[in-house]
DNA sequence: TATACATATTATTATATGTTCATACGATAA
DNA sequence: TTATCGTATGAACATATAATAATATGTATA
């Protein structure tokens, strides 16, 4: 009797188990997974996208495609503080998107890469489109 | 005694504060802020790149493609849970980047826009580049 | 109708992320 | 040197986010 209903309980829970593994169309299923980047490049490509995914570092990835800016001058733009501002700066410096100088106490920021300009553009075409 | 060092304190933080809205160059920074998008543009940019800030989102779009697919087979090709891919279909739904076609019980999803491939290839480009 | 199946949704939990505060660092000027 | 300015950094906090478990929904079939 307790035997009877583990079999049934344990039958529920190999299918339902099963259903995430359950393939439906398996031709598809294999040729997608042959076009797959590896794992390790798909993570990179998110990180990549994460570093545009929040407000502050669009703008000021925004403001540098206009020109290199020092710190003071982007926490003015933003109205931010400058703690905020250079913790945002170094995550963009640390994903290389931004490259930095110093002028005496000054420090300036620009794009580090054309690519970056086209990212934008990009994305801002699309979200304006719809 | 007590007063003098009162001043001083507030003194500096008074500097502080206004550090943040010193400009050091009011020529670029009102050339910049020309340029500047209107802050609810910059935000729904943001969100949009938001979007593909996340590896398992990532993978399905990468995945999506090279073909539709349904709901099981992305959890096959993904090897996670259902319920973790539909989160996420739902995610990619509302931001309009993929749509869906409902045939039987199976649903189909889909990238919805030729955009999104194109974002996903030169993010990939610059990824891979460095 | 009852059952099975594919997918969606809700609530919960763990983790990640951004801002603030306080403080430190590096460069210049008094 | 000391003081000041511009910038960087570490810790703490609040919020956002993704995965899970449990359950619900909708569709087809017995």
């Amino acid at each position: 009797m307790p035997e009877k209903t583990l079999d049934k309980a344990e039958n529920t829970r190999k299918t339902a188990d099963i259903c995430t593994e359950r393939i439906i169309h398996r031709r598809i299923l294999e040729a997608v997974q042959a076009e797959m980047p590896e794992s390790k490049d798909l993570y990179d490509l998110a990180d990549f996208f994460k570093i545009f995914g929040d407000s502050t570092r669009i703008s000021i990835l925004w403001a540098l495609s206009e020109s290199e800016m020092c710190v003071c001058d982007l926490c003015a733009l933003l109205d931010m503080k400058q703690s905020a501002v250079s913790h945002q700066l170094r995550i963009l410096k640390q994903s290389r998107i931004v490259s930095n100088r110093r002028e005496g106490k000054v420090v300036y920021y620009a794009l580090d890469d054309d690519h970056i300009r086209r990212v934008l553009n990009l994305g801002m075409q699309h979200t304006q489109e719809k």
